[in-house]
Formats: C-alpha cells, sequence, structure tokens
RNA sequence: GGGAGCAUAGCUCAGUUGGUUUAGAGCAUCUGCCUUACAAGCAGAGGGUCCGCGGUUCGAACCCGUGUGCUCCCACCA
C-alpha cells in the first residue's frame, strides 16, 4: 500500500518538474493477435530477403527547369526491402557529403505508383556506401525513419491497419495483406519499368513469439522519463567511487556507456496488471496529472468528466523506489527508520539488470535523497548449467532448489553455489561440487564427534604425560597462529567481494589445517586422556572457524557451536575479533614439520612399508634445536618407534633428503637400492636444472646491475641452498 | 556493425603494480590403506608448449602489438 502512495507521488512530482511526458513511440506490433509486444518477445532470426530498386523521380522544379530542362528527365534509385511501404514515404534522404546527390538540395522527387512528392533531405545517418547511398523516409514504418522524421519534421503516414492490411492512407492496395501488397506493387513497378532490378539479400526480422508472424513496427503514444538530468549523477555517483560495483573492471565501463548514451525511459505498459497511471483526460482529450481523481478535477474547469489513462506503469518505476520506500523514505521522508539505515551497504544482484534496476535505483536515490542508495554493488554470475547454457524455463535446464536441498542439505547447497562462483563470472552449476559441500558437512560432524569423544573421557585431574604436553604446546601455538593467517587472508577477499577465495581458503583452514593435522597431533593414544589446556585450545579453535565458516553455512555452523559446549550467545549474532598478526617462526616451523612427515610418509609407501609397521628414524642435522618439542609429533604421524640424532646406521636404510638434511629410515624390508636411486636421481635433476637458470641470471652482469638488491639477494640465498640440497643428495647417492 | 571481457592441469578456477623456486588450488585420475572421528574417509603420487606469432625488458603467465577461438552487452541500417 505504502509502495502504491510512493509510486504516484513520485509520478506526480517528476510531471511537475517537467521531467516526465507523453510522446509517440515505436512498438513492435503483432497483427496476427493485435497487440503490442515488449522487446522481450520478438524474436530476430537471420533469414533472406531481398533488396528492390526502385526509380523515383525528380520533380520538375520550378526555378530549376528553367535553367536546366534535362533534369526532369532524371531520378535516382532507392534500395528498398519493403516496396509495400512507399506510399508512407514522406521524404528521401541522402548524406550531406555525398558528391552524387549534392545536386538535389532542395528539390523534391515523386513516389511511384501514387504520385507524390516528397522533399530530399540530407543526415549524416545515411550511409553512402549501401545500396545506393540515398533512401527512403517512411516515418510510420521504421524506428529509424521516425526519429529522422521527428528531427526534420516530417509527417506520419501510417499505410497499415491493426490487423497488417493496407490503410486507406495508402491510397492504393486498401485493405490488402501486407505480403500480397508487395507482390502486387513489385508487379506493377515492373510493368512502369521503375524498378531497376531484385537482389537477394540477408536480413534479420524480427517474429512475434506468441503468433510467429513478422512483427510490425507501429507507432504509438507513451509516456516517457527525461533521462539526462538524472542520468549525470547516477553516473558521478560511480566514477567517483562513491558507489562501487563489483567486478570493477567488468561492469564499470558498462554501466558509464549506458549512462552517458541513456534515452528516455518509456514507463508506460499495455497490460492489465500493473499500476494504472495517474493521468485523467477531459473530453477534449487535455490531461491531467494528480494524485487522485478528486485532485485531477481540481485542475479542470470544475465541469469535465474525466477518465483514467488505461495504461500502467513499467514495474520498475516501482522497483526503483525500493532502496528508499522500504523504509518509508518516499511517503514520510525523515522518519526514523530512513534516518538511521539510509544509505545502506551492499547490493547483490545479477549483471543482467544492471540498468533496468540498479542504474535506475541509484538514479532515484540522488533524485530524492540527495544520497547514494548502497555503497557497494556486487554482481553475482549468471548460473549455468554443466555444458554453459542459460539456465531456462524453456530448456528446462533449472535445478528444483528444495530437492537439491532435500537431497544435499542447506548449507551444502550454499557452499556448492559459492565455492564455484568465482567474482564476476558466470557459474557452470555442477552437483559435484554440492557433493563436495555435504561431504564437508561430514567432516565437520566427525571433528565434533572426535572432540566430544575426548570430553567424556576427560578425567578431572591433571595426569598428562610431559609429552602429551609438549606436543599440545607446539600444535596449539601452530595452529593459533594458522588460524590468525587464516582470518587476516579471509578479511581481504571478503573485503574485495571473492567470496568463493574467501570460502576456499576457510575450508583448507578447516579440513586441512585443523582436522588432518591440528587434530591428529594432539590426538592421544586409544583410551588415554587429554591433557585438559590442550582440550581447551581444541575447542577454542573449534569455535573460532564455526564462526569464520558460519556466514557460508550458516545452519551446521550453529547446530556444532551449541553441541560442542553449554552456551548462553548464539554464532549468528556473536561478533568477530580483532585479528591478531600469526607468529611467523611457528608458522615456518609448522611448515618444515609437514614437510619432514610428508617425504617420511612418502618414502614409507614407495617402498611398500605397511601403515602399521614401525620404523626407526635416524636424523642428521645440525641443529637438533630446532626439532625440540615437534619429535612427538614427527613420531606418531610417520609411525616411528624411535628417533634419534646420527648418521647413517649400519643396517641397510633408505635415505631421505629433506631441505638440507638427510633422514634415515631403518625399516624390517628388503630396500629397494635402484629405487631409491631414481628417486634421488630425479630429485637431483630437477635441483641442478634449477641451479642453471639460477646462475644464468647472477652471471648476467645487467641483471646484477638492474636488479633490486633484494631480489639479488633472493637468488643468491635460492642458489645457496639449492647447491646445499645437491650436496646432500651426493652424500646420499655416494653411499648407497 | 559498435563495445566489453576471457583463453593457465582432464574439468572449474587462483596467480594481488614483471623477480619466493622449472606456475598453484579444488574436483577428477592413479597407488596403498576398512589405522578406534570420518571409506562421504586416510596417506601418497602423477598430470601444464600458461591459445599461436612477434615485440619491450637483465628478467614475461603477467606489459605492448597481432592472429585465432569463445562469452556477454548494445544496435538491429534502407
Amino acid at each position: 500500500d505504502h509502495y502504491y502512495k510512493a509510486v504516484i507521488k513520485v509520478f506526480v512530482d517528476l510531471y511537475n518538474k517537467g521531467l516526465i511526458y507523453r510522446g509517440a513511440r515505436m512498438i513492435n506490433w503483432d497483427p496476427a493477435a493485435k497487440t503490442a509486444l515488449s522487446d522481450e518477445e520478438v524474436e530476430y532470426k537471420d533469414v533472406m530477403g531481398k533488396l528492390y530498386y526502385i526509380k523515383y523521380e525528380i520533380a520538375p522544379s520550378k526555378n530549376a527547369s528553367k535553367a536546366d530542362p534535362s533534369q526532369t528527365s532524371n531520378y535516382v534509385v532507392i534500395a528498398t526491402q519493403r516496396p509495400e511501404t512507399i506510399m508512407g514515404d514522406t521524404a528521401i534522404c541522402a548524406n550531406p557529403n555525398d558528391e552524387r546527390y549534392a545536386q538535389l538540395k532542395g528539390q523534391k522527387v515523386i513516389v511511384p505508383l501514387i504520385n507524390k512528392e516528397v522533399p530530399v533531405i540530407f543526415d549524416d545517418y545515411v550511409d553512402k556506401d549501401f545500396g545506393t547511398g540515398i533512401l527512403k523516409i517512411t516515418p510510420a514504418h521504421d524506428i529509424n525513419d521516425f526519429n529522422i522524421g521527428l528531427k526534420y519534421n516530417l509527417p506520419v503516414v501510417d499505410t497499415l491497419n491493426e490487423d497488417g492490411t493496407i490503410s486507406e492512407a495508402a491510397q492504393i492496395y486498401i485493405g490488402e495483406d501486407r505480403f500480397t501488397a508487395r507482390k502486387k506493387i513489385v508487379e506493377e513497378l515492373k510493368a512502369k519499368n521503375l524498378l531497376v532490378k531484385e537482389e537477394e539479400y540477408a536480413t534479420r526480422l524480427g517474429y512475434s513469439q506468441r503468433t510467429s508472424v513478422v512483427a510490425e513496427p507501429k507507432i504509438s503514444t507513451q509516456w516517457f522519463v527525461k533521462m539526462k538530468n538524472l542520468a549525470a549523477p547516477a553516473l558521478e555517483a560511480v566514477t567517483s567511487g562513491n558507489v562501487t560495483i563489483h567486478p570493477t573492471d567488468k561492469f564499470s565501463a558498462t554501466y558509464k556507456y549506458w549512462l552517458e548514451n541513456v534515452k528516455d525511459w518509456c514507463i508506460s505498459r499495455q497490460l492489465w496488471w500493473g499500476q494504472q497511471i495517474p493521468a485523467w483526460y477531459d473530453e477534449e482529450g487535455n490531461v491531467f496529472v494528480a494524485e487522485t481523481e478528486e485532485e485531477a478535477l481540481k485542475l479542470t474547469d470544475g465541469n469535465s468528466r474525466l477518465i483514467q489513462d488505461e495504461d500502467v506503469l513499467d514495474t520498475w518505476f516501482s522497483s526503483w523506489l525500493w532502496p528508499i520506500e522500504v523504509f518509508n523514505g518516499i511517503t514520510q521522508p525523515g522518519n526514523k527508520d530512513i534516518e538511521y539505515y539510509y544509505p545502506t551497504a551492499t547490493l547483490v544482484t545479477g549483471q543482467d539488470i544492471i540498468f533496468f534496476w540498479v542504474a535506475r535505483m541509484i538514479m532515484a536515490g540522488m533524485e530524492f535523497m540527495k544520497e547514494k542508495p548502497f555503497a557497494d554493488v556486487y554482481f553475482t554470475g549468471m548460473v549455468r548449467d554443466k555444458q554453459g547454457r542459460k539456465m531456462s524455463k524453456s530448456l528446462g535446464n533449472s535445478p528444483d532448489l528444495l530437492h537439491l536441498i532435500h537431497e544435499y542439505g542447506a548449507d551444502a547447497v550454499r557452499f556448492g553455489i559459492m565455492i564455484s562462483s568465482p567474482a564476476g563470472n558466470d557459474l557452470l552449476f555442477d552437483e559435484g561440487s554440492l557433493e563436495q559441500g555435504k561431504h564437508f558437512n561430514n567432516k565437520l560432524w566427525n571433528a565434533l564427534k572426535l572432540i566430544r569423544m575426548w570430553s567424556l573421557r576427560q578425567p578431572g585431574d591433571e595426569i598428562a604425560e610431559p609429552q602429551e604436553k609438549e606436543q599440545g604446546n607446539f600444535a596449539v601455538e601452530w595452529f593459533n597462529s594458522r588460524l590468525n593467517e587464516a582470518r587476516i587472508e579471509v578479511n581481504i577477499l571478503m573485503s574485495q567481494f571473492r567470496l568463493s577465495e574467501a570460502l576456499k581458503t576457510i575450508y583448507s583452514l578447516i579440513w586441512d589445517d585443523y582436522c588432518s593435522w591440528f587434530l591428529e597431533w594432539i590426538k592421544p593414544e586409544f583410551g588415554e586422556p587429554v591433557n585438559k589446556q590442550t582440550f581447551n585450545a581444541a575447542v577454542s579453535f573449534f569455535d573460532d572457524i564455526l564462526q569464520v565458516l558460519h556466514p557460508f553455512m550458516p545452519f551446521i555452523t550453529e547446530e556444532i557451536y551449541h553441541l560442542l559446549k553449554d552456551r548462553n550467545d548464539d554464532l549468528v549474532i556473536k561478533q568477530f575479533i580483532n585479528t591478531a598478526p600469526p607468529n611467523v617462526e611457528s608458522l615456518l616451523k609448522g611448515a618444515r614439520l609437514k614437510e619432514l612427515i610428508t617425504a617420511i610418509r612418502d618414502a614409507r609407501n614407495k617402498h611398500r612399508i605397511r601403515p602399521k609397521d614401525h620404523i626407526k628414524l635416524y636424523i642428521e642435522t645440525g641443529d637438533e634445536k630446532s626439532y625440540n618439542s615437534i619429535i612427538p609429533i614427527l613420531s606418531k604421524q610417520a609411525n616411528a618407534e624411535m628417533i634419534t640424532f646420527a648418521s647413517q646406521p649400519k643396517t641397510s636404510s633408505i635415505t631421505i633428503v629433506s631441505g638440507k638434511e638427510k633422514i634415515y629410515i631403518e625399516a624390517n624390508i628388503e630396500v629397494d637400492i635402484i629405487a631409491q636411486k631414481e628417486k634421488l636421481q630425479q630429485d637431483l635433476d630437477y635441483l641442478k636444472g634449477f641451479l642453471i637458470t639460477i646462475d644464468k641470471k647472477l652471471s648476467n652482469d645487467r641483471f646484477v646491475q638492474n636488479a633490486k638488491a633484494e631480489v639479488i639477494e633472493l637468488e643468491r640465498k635460492k642458489k645457496s641452498d639449492a647447491e646445499a640440497k645437491i650436496t646432500a643428495i651426493e652424500q646420499g647417492l655416494a653411499s648407497l
């Protein structure tokens, strides 16, 4: 109801400001259904048509005929696809720079068959190189001709009836169907020697979606909003950065182009459903615009009978007020809500309505509030199917969302859509990503299950082994840093509206870092209690990752948040805390630990050491201290029953080079020396190739002179690292 | 016809003013595991002429030119 009032108020306001007017417009007409069509209801098809070249005789001019009597027998040739419209011609037109037709200035030509004199006019619109370089102007039946007609004040002669037959205004062939008339006219032109030639011509014709007949351009009277003054502040809002469109590169240009070349907005529609235009006509056809019929009556002499305009308003004429009227800002200006909430933060919408809606909301904001409606516009991609086709009703390739939610769960559907929608690009919908979301849900449940098992087995007192405490300490320290690092990353990505990348970061933080590394590192032996401090940290981290994930998967995160422990607050309203900078040292140490574990597991795999089999590890390092606090984790993750710092054991062993260090695995297996050599040789080849590329750089004087100091320093470090690794591998190879 | 964007692993995409390795992730693939949270899983691996060509630079996936292919928007020329 308040929207209704707002729309009427705005219409009257704009009319009184002179920004709304009535005018003629070319629309598409369906002669079979006898109705106007919207542009969306017209389908263009490529078809072969014919171009007819017709003679137009030059009328004997009073002045010219005396000076040059030969001109009376002259004619111009004009090409047309639609000879049946010649009776509607009201001028012919050439390019002002076309010398061939320069002498026609001020002259008239005779329209064939009806012998009507029409003027020759000149306009840049005409392409000198197309057809004969001169064209007939038929304002009633072609949009471009209509515009030229407006410019040169030409009369409009409508030669067609509503059903597509020739009208009385045409003078000849009255009542004949448009296509029958075309044939007959061509024959008559031939007979009278006025047809120079016919040419095959590839063209595009608009067909009515409803009846499949060729749509006919037709003139009708419509209501318009003058856009130029409204567009300027809306353009400025975006170019100045007051409103930011995301992704910026892709759509700012489109937005600017449209606003710079904006056309007046046709706001009337010939539909039953819609809001009727608040305009009334008296018996003489005078128009009165007012909010109600009573108000309109006051504008008349008081004796008139008024009839309201039957047309309704374009649906966007109410939609463009939404950011304002949603807070009653039009109907109750200055109310508490509009003062508090306007302007809003972010509009999320589809790129297909950038002009229909987004641009016009900004216009309305600038016009009626003198302030932008929102600070950011985020365009989601178009959803397409796996083959890249648009989702559409006619193709039937749109998924049933409720069915998907039933099958995968609401959070999984959200996950699947968001993980596969890179900012600004189209989204290829694939149920595989929904399945990934479902698996992710499952992972979260299982993490909860694990932690709850610990909590049940938690004894009241502190009986934790020192070793367990140690591994817990390092794991907690490391994950805390990793969490902070990821939070900072997510904040940056979110502020740039890179949602899928933010979600990927969170996914990896939870699955890889929290579940696969952290929980495994602190996990006690079966049946053993977990250290209380470590346990509390694990729960607290779980809270944190749930909160980070919550905007993407609100249901499961809220649920787990409450199952994790008893509490009084809800995740949905819990405020994000400021992120602390991560401890770089523990991040590096954690990365190094992962690298070691992976290298050992890889070697186990390659040498077919079964997962259950224990191994012994000999680490040859110059820096034993760096292994402080990670040995228990390493031994558990590599399933090593013993780790010592020593050089190669006497028994046959597997040699691994990780970083600059050598590690030997002693296991109860036959060691495949050849396979080992191959692996080491492979690494050696890679490193040597790598070293060559660095040496090339460093031995290039111009590089050393021109590159920044830190770049050179980095290259030197890469070189010495690579050399150290090479030495280690060569030693390893030699000892085999 | 005018304009914009894109082209990187089998697929979908990152790659942040040119230098952190001979380019990364997820999914898919391959190998080994039913290991007391999770087989909807765990561990590991393989996989690339960064679309072609030319240029700028000590140095190019990144900058410039050009060709090819794709997508979208606008217009729909007698």
